[in-house]
DNA sequence: CTGTGTGAAGGAGTTCACAGCG
DNA sequence: CGCTGTGAACTCCTTCACACAG
């Protein structure tokens, strides 16, 4: 039931589930797929056939149950359980996405955080202990760590990717502009942020429709 | 020209501008699709297709010249003109994106930034202005500024984008969870961190094919 | 009568494979 | 001979439109 998922569906899961939680903490008990189109910006179509893939969740002239769908879609994102993810970079970016209230919500929390600058290493950084770089592969087996997010300059990275997929890494969420070579069971995430912004200048240049 | 661009090659020009400005930086002078394909990781033929439409750029059994290459690009993305952005937030993540380099390559420049905050407005930041929410629009219109980063928590995003649309803005790389209601003539780049994150652990979880 | 679930059609983007230019 | 540029096939995703369940 997992495999057949469609790439472009489980990219919208989050979306889903985000809007989902927010309907039942404000008391919503049902929710058709036109509503949903309307918040979450998807074809209602498109959310149909999205839910389809997971069986029959709806009930027809009804639509969806809240609570429901709330709690299917957390145990489809592993909501149930605490993922816990490492930091690399403890630089602009990093110290803003160790602030970045991921655990809050979604159960994921930055478990440890690792860095080149001595004034860091050893301290506690918004309840998130920074260790050297020496100490990456340990802690990463120690903690269970199976997700990191990097956030240093380019010129460190590749060799530090290389570590990371020799000591088991599943997947790296990557702030920076290079696209790494990676075996075909560790994922790379490329967040890209002055590209988001070159695409968007060339966009409004250039006429868009949407 | 500029039309028929598909959205998915327009993505991808600014990761085969960065690749260029570096080989142009180390000195190359020509370069296959073959080779540009290891680099970038886009499959050759993607990228002589994404080429073709702007024309016949390269030189058949040579490839394309880096130079040639380089430079026009970086006018079809602007380059050669210095785009000046906003930034409405300035806590963690505005901070980091105030020290980020946007502007050391990419001709972009962050021209004033918004807070609520009482003690940040009216001093620089980084070499940015701190101005308070009530000077949003005189300065918009002051500076030109067409594109606004959206740093702020998501309750006051949508009073704000308001304002935005109504003074005339272009695009909004937006930070927050919510989707917009904008009319066709304003883009809206979202950049959701969480959902990054958990669509990462889901296809970990799930055992993606590469 | 309302809103789901889904066959079927329609796009959009990618990749193959090769003709043909330099 | 090498590498581009591109018809054609293919794959993936979205959207239409409607049968049908509650």
């Amino acid at each position: 039931m997992n495999n057949e998922i469609p790439r472009a569906t489980a990219l919208r899961l989050p979306i889903y589930h985000r809007y989902l939680r927010f309907l039942q903490n404000a008391g919503k008990k049902r929710i058709s797929s036109t509503e949903l189109s309307e918040a979450v910006k998807v074809d209602s179509a498109t959310i149909r056939r999205d839910f389809s893939y997971f069986g029959a969740l709806g009930k027809r002239g009804y639509g969806y149950d809240v609570d429901y769908l709330t709690d299917f879609f957390a145990k489809i994102l592993n909501h149930d359980r605490l993922t816990t993810v490492g930091l690399i970079g403890v630089g602009n970016l990093g110290s803003a996405l160790l602030n970045y209230n991921f655990r809050k919500n979604h159960n994921i929390r930055i478990g440890a955080a690792f860095d080149v600058n001595a004034d860091l290493v050893g301290t506690i950084f918004v309840g998130v202990p920074v260790y050297s770089m020496d100490e990456l592969e340990q802690q990463i087996k120690d903690q269970h760590i199976e997700i990191i997010i990097l956030t240093v300059p380019e010129q460190f990275a590749e060799e530090i990717v290389d570590r990371l997929i020799e000591v088991g890494i599943r997947g790296i969420l990557n702030f920076t502009p290079l696209r790494f070579n990676v075996p075909n069971d560790v994922l790379v995430q490329n967040v890209d942020l002055t590209n988001e912004l070159q695409t968007l200048i060339y966009f409004i240049d250039n006429e868009f429709t949407t």
